[in-house]
DNA sequence: GCCAACGTTGGC
DNA sequence: GCCAACGTTGGC
C-alpha cells in the first residue's frame, strides 16, 4: 500500500543544526523533538519520500532555507535514552519509549532564504489553518498541503 | 534580552 | 481533574 506523497516544515535552529549542516551530513536523525503533536506527525503522518521545507527559526531571518525529503519511517529517539543528552527523558523507556523521529535527507539549498516576513504578505492565500503563519503557534513538525507547498516554491 | 503565547507538571 | 506555576519557543 502506497499513499501520496504528503509535504512537511520541519524547523531547526541554525546555531544548532543548519541547512548548511544537513548538507555536510546528507542525512541526520531528526532528534530532540518534545512536542507530542510534532512526534505525532512525524509517528504517524510521515512517509519516506516526502517533501520537507527546512525552516530556519530563532536567529537573524527566520524563513525557510531549503528542501529536504523524509528518509526513514519513525523509530525511537536515541537521545531520550542518553542520560547525557540535553533531552533525556527520565518517563522513557526502551520498552515503552516517548519520542519517536524520522531520518531527513538533504535535498537542496535555496539561493536565499524565504523569510518568514515575507511569508506573512501570503497569510491569506496560504490559510488561516497554517500553523507557521497563524498566531501563537510554536510547533516545529507541521504538515503543508500541495497548495501550500506550490506557494511556498515560488517565492524563492 | 524581552516577553507573549503556549505546553507541561504537580499539588490539591 | 483543575489550574497555578513554571519552562520553553521563537519573533522581534
Amino acid at each position: 500500500m502506497s499513499t501520496r506523497k504528503r509535504y512537511w516544515l520541519m524547523k531547526s535552529e541554525p546555531d544548532a543544526f543548519s541547512i548548511d549542516d544537513l548538507q555536510k551530513v546528507g542525512v541526520e536523525p531528526w532528534n530532540g523533538v518534545r512536542n507530542y503533536q510534532a512526534r505525532n506527525f512525524m509517528r504517524d503522518g510521515m512517509q519516506v519520500g516526502d517533501g520537507v521545507l527546512f525552516y530556519h527559526s530563532n536567529c537573524a531571518v527566520p524563513g525557510i532555507a531549503g528542501l529536504a525529503r523524509v528518509a526513514s519511517k519513525a523509530y525511537p529517539d536515541e537521545t531520550q535514552f542518553d542520560r547525557k543528552s540535553d533531552y533525556f527523558d527520565p518517563k522513557a523507556s526502551r520498552e515503552e519509549p516517548r519520542w519517536m523521529l524520522v531520518d531527513v535527507a538533504f535535498e537542496r539549498k535555496f539561493d536565499r532564504v524565504v523569510a518568514l516576513e515575507e511569508i506573512r504578505r501570503h497569510t491569506d492565500a496560504l490559510g488561516e489553518g497554517f500553523a507557521l503563519t497563524s498566531k501563537g503557534t510554536r510547533l516545529s513538525v507541521m504538515p503543508v498541503t500541495a497548495a501550500q507547498w506550490k506557494l511556498l516554491l515560488s517565492l524563492e
